[in-house]
DNA sequence: AACGCGCAGATTGCTCAACAATTACTGGAA
DNA sequence: TTCCAGTAATTGTTGAGCAATCTGCGCGTT
């Protein structure tokens, strides 16, 4: 079957010379496309807590809810399996992901690895910082009005900053998902101002260790504060899952 | 529309109380699947080189040479394209990437990042450190048998391994990503010695560093290693794009 | 009552054929 | 040559349909 490969229409398409798309972004061209609309969608029935953990998705009732065929739901499942957001079982269907004590841990890692060493890497007056210092006064705003799962929001945007800082397409990406699959886990805990509240304080702390040039305290105090945070949500788990 | 949403089955499926697949690995079940096969099929063909940066894929050709449908395909593609192997332009068809200036130098700050934190933070006697020696015994016997693509691999080994270190699923998922991705650049370079050569004995280096618990100089030792490597690349690149 | 067995019923995996929308190609006309 | 149709080819998406597999239920046996 090796000499079929030419069978293909071997023309290196000069279209892209060195450019083609970056790779790291979005993976899809403009005007979306019915499969990454129904993506999109299912993201935020995620978020809103209409698909829980464990849920089924059946195939037939989503593709009828959404208007869309089987074969592209189909398309926009295997996007968000790979996401880390739905599980796909063999002749089974596919699932919202169950946090498990193992992922929350492996998640934890990831965001320690990256974002500490983003922090303590990154050059004065970055971009990002500017992100970070909104995001995190945006929190202490939403602290004072009580909007708790805002407050959730912001601290998020804050930490997405912070990877930002790396300068690199692809880890914000793997931070996406991280995060998105860590919100699932919030979800499933449901006490978002013990999992947020503390750490409004501490955001205001590491954003002007940064602006001051500070970044090696600012790395081990976010740290610490991982770590801190890791400990909350394993307790909560632990506690809300028995 | 939000009071469809009791429309799917809501069972809080049993079989996964807290379980449910790692979420982390291979996103599939056992018998792999049409789609998932016809991935890895084309995987490989890539590592092959049978397809190479800018070739277009398509759909009808693809379909027909695997003896799959073009949805099962299509289904293939939108996995393949979120690894970073291929890309996605509406109403144009799927391509091989081609490997950007900008890209190359993200997958090595994504390298530096996560590779010497994983060796810096390292326990000592991780079972990931036999696979380093193996690894790097490995490229060190095939570089004397002049088979440089094969210390290719070794060196891929080798560095995977290192990342296993952190002993973090959706990091060695997000490395294999961006080495398969590096890989496709490298083909494009064309010069395995110049490329792999001269890291065969800093890999020994990190390894024996690492060995006798020394892991802040390993650290230290492979971040340069990853600098010198990403000029060697980038400078490989633009004398071959000129 | 508990356990195993087998048979529908439902769901997924995958294919095929078809059509709309868009892009690529080709052949003149200016 | 350049521009601009018109045509061909490709992708986007649908819907039906069938095989394979899983789920749940009833039934008989112990």
């Amino acid at each position: 079957m090796r000499f079929l490969s030419s069978r293909y229409t071997c023309r290196v398409t000069a279209e892209h010379p060195t450019g083609s798309p970056p790779a790291g972004t979005t993976h899809t061209a403009y005007p979306p496309g019915l499969a990454d609309q129904a993506a999109e969608t299912i993201r935020q029935r995620l978020i809103a807590g209409e698909l829980v953990p464990g849920q089924q998705l059946s195939e037939a009732a989503l593709s009828d809810d959404l208007a869309i065929s089987r074969n592209t739901l189909r398309e926009a499942f295997r996007a968000l399996t790979y996401e880390g957001l739905l599980t796909h079982q063999h002749h089974r269907g596919v699932f919202v992901v169950v946090p498990t004590i193992a992922s929350i841990i492996d998640i934890y890692r990831v965001r320690r690895i990256i974002e500490c060493q983003a922090l303590t890497q990154a050059l004065p007056k970055h971009p990002a910082g500017e992100r970070m210092r909104t995001a995190s006064a945006e929190a202490l705003r939403l602290r004072d009005a009580g909007d708790w799962v805002g407050v959730g929001t912001a601290n998020m945007e804050f930490h997405s900053a912070i990877v930002s800082l790396a300068d690199s397409q692809r880890l914000d990406a793997l931070y996406a998902n991280v995060s998105a699959e860590l919100r699932l886990a919030f979800s499933l805990l449901d006490d978002p101002e013990f999992l947020h509240g503390p750490y409004v304080d501490l955001n205001t702390t590491i954003d002007t260790l940064y602006a001051e040039g500070r970044t090696a305290e600012a790395g081990v105090a976010l740290n610490d504060y991982l770590l801190q945070s890791e400990r909350t949500v394993l307790a909560a788990y632990t506690r809300h899952g028995a």
